[in-house]
DNA sequence: GAAGTTGTGGTCCGCTCGGTCCGCATATGC
DNA sequence: GCATATGCGGACCGAGCGGACCACAACTTC
């Protein structure tokens, strides 16, 4: 259909889309919506205004852009470490619900979860964000509940395991970036391991 | 010290500051920090600028002031809800944990805790409100491990399963933002009922 | 009533915001 | 070379922002 033989007519662009949508991404990630302003994203993508516009939209389309990088970076690379079979049902599980305190103890990282931070500040405002936070979450759920199955419990015990586990990294995730501590984050990734993993 | 009993001298205020304070929580709480302009408040309150900035400094600590009232009533109210001798335990477990899930469906309710969206959006940006936010979290964590030592659980077992509670609390707040389905906000509840009641 | 003190409404300010527009640069197709 | 098409940097826009200021109003004190 689209013929991309033959070069386009009139001035190629000049950036790499991929790059610019990343730029998108980690600004979006690390200060929310309403913290980057349209100067900070010309700052971080190096492009102008016009660029910006005729490439992307405007500034809601481009955070939608990069809440979808994100989705097809880190969400669905969560997905599928939690889907690993080379790794032990366990150690997947384990390796999830501990890292917001390992991040939080180990790195000067604060920006969270792209995915949480936009439910929280961004998804009631917004439709279409609303409709992709939702989907991420839907597929780490997914995940979780097949992990859950994975390690032995039955249809109705993994569902319930694995809302929790979402909703509890969700909800540490939160928390951190108020610095609560690493202590409490702990306590309850160790409590839903307890709850998920045998004799535990 | 200060001497309340001889009237003050100048004009007196025209305001109720409890009202007026009132009026910030509901419209901060609802539309978050950035949602809400000078204007907004100058409309809520009823007051002009220069009250406000004479009473209450400036937007920050407006904020900041809604905030603390948040936690006198709401944060305070649920931690009393919480140690409530007159309701069984495990009554008083299950009433925090549906909550979120029955706003969802019962109500139209969508602004969720305020505590847990100042955590999300502004705890990471100013130091004061991090520090509101964290007390906030410990009162209610401290509540739920007493909570859950009333329940049969021991010194450990108890600090887990009230961090967990409050975790979880804390995600189902956010995820229902982003209008998750309420299955997977009960499930979540659920969950953690199942680990932290007497065979479930 | 005069003087002093404080609250209030309204106005004004400088700045930043998201978004548009225009003139020029750089390409292709003929 | 010339027409055409597209990308680009930067100037520009109206609106709204948080905040400061001021003249007047409403009090107490003397």
């Amino acid at each position: 259909m689209t013929e991309t033989l033959t070069a386009p007519r009139g001035r190629p662009r000049e950036y790499d889309e991929a790059a610019v949508t990343t730029a998108l991404m980690e600004q979006f990630w690390a200060h929310g919506y309403d913290g980057t302003s349209l100067a900070d994203i010309m700052r971080v993508t190096g492009l102008g205004k016009a660029s910006l516009y005729a490439g992307f939209g405007n500034k809601q389309a481009m955070y939608l852009r990069a809440l979808g990088l994100y989705e097809a970076r880190e969400v669905d690379g969560g997905v599928a470490m939690l889907g690993n079979a080379d790794i032990p049902p366990d150690a997947r599980l384990r390796a999830l619900m501990h890292a917001p305190a390992d991040t939080q103890e180990q790195t000067t990282d604060r920006r969270g979860c792209f995915l949480c931070n936009a439910s929280a500040d961004r998804a009631s405002l917004d439709r279409p964000t609303a409709d992709a936070v939702r989907a991420g979450y839907a597929k780490l759920r997914a995940a979780l509940v097949a992990l859950m199955g994975e390690l032995g419990h039955g249809r109705e015990a993994a569902e319930r395991l694995g809302a929790l586990a979402l909703t509890t990294y969700s909800g540490m995730r939160v928390m951190a970036r108020a610095g609560v501590d690493v202590a409490v984050l702990r306590a309850s990734a160790d409590a839903v391991l307890d709850a998920a993993l045998p004799k535990g």
